[in-house]
DNA sequence: ACAGCCATGTAACTTGTTACATGATTTT
DNA sequence: AAAATCATGTAACAAGTTACATGGCTGT
């Protein structure tokens, strides 16, 4: 629910139309997350239907903006005031992969590892260019950073992966 | 769309039935990711409405056992010979609510931080716990290890996101 | 004229998820 | 006898995603 929250968040500063909704989360987390136009619109709908936010007829160039309801607020609040539970994270695909790969026996792990390596390093390349060349305010700022974090931490796991395989096979 | 091919690969090995899958799945990624039965079943009938598992009939003890295809087969060797990319990635909850909070000057990002890294160290604790109580094989330590790596990886990135915010605010 | 951005919206689809219904077998 | 586990499945829904249709406005 991470659209519809930040959708709301944005619209929390005050009443904001579709387009600018998708311009102003992709300008937050910069380039990292592009969103796209359709689910703006499907998921104020849905926002609408579950009491959110409300459709503040047109502003003066004749765009449908749309406005948070109280309700909306609560549940903004909510959402900023209850930490990110481990339980509700995504299932993550490497992980389940190397989980599945280590279980059978005639898959070749370690091929697994090292391709996976190959491209979270060229991927950690590009994210410290776009780092270097990086120009635009805190938040997106913060958003590449985690992304780095996350990668490197990749980069360890597997590397870890790797140890302990080899290890066991000792 | 990791549920899916962590049960092909479970039926790579040979023909299983449903309840058989759960197990199995739940069984090599420890208790990290329970898999809902229900969902089993879905899984298996989309997989053989898209040609990859076919029902093989039922076992010698009434068990509705299904069979991997030859298309299952090079769809799962296309899953491990192709690294996760950075893009399909799924969105991160915490780092758009952070995003956000820092984007809109009215929300406290202090206290925000504060709140999930006292919930993300006692996920730690619990996960240190979980780690020495560990008997079980090599998948299981591994999930379990790439877990602990990225709540520590959060950390991290929650003491970097508190002394940027410092040093931006002096 | 044409490309590209601004702007709105709908239809159809995907995975993942849960609630429910049903019953057999096993353990306590 | 009751509780737990084994076992299968369906119905309904959620969020996210994409493809498509439509049109105005702007810059080259």
């Amino acid at each position: 629910m991470s659209i519809r929250h930040g959708m709301l968040a944005l619209l929390s500063w005050g009443p904001r139309y579709g387009y600018q909704l998708k311009q102003e989360f992709e300008a937050s987390t910069g380039a990292t997350w592009p969103l796209n136009i359709g689910q703006v619109y499907t998921t104020l709908s849905r926002m609408e239907r579950d009491g959110l936010v409300e459709p503040g007829g047109a502003d003066d160039q004749g765009r449908a903006v749309y406005t948070i309801t109280e309700a909306g607020r609560e549940e903004l609040e909510r959402w900023f005031s209850t930490p990110v539970d481990q339980s509700d994270r995504p299932r993550d695909e490497l992980v389940i992969k190397l989980a599945m790969a280590v279980a059978a026996q005639d898959v070749d792990v370690a091929r697994v590892i090292v391709a996976q390596r190959t491209a979270t390093m060229r991927a950690l390349q590009d994210l410290t260019r776009a780092k270097r060349a990086q120009t635009d305010g805190l938040a997106q700022r913060l958003v590449l950073d985690s992304t780095i974090f996350k990668a490197e931490a990749e980069q360890r796991w597997l590397d870890h992966c790797e140890a302990v395989l080899k290890e066991k096979k000792a």
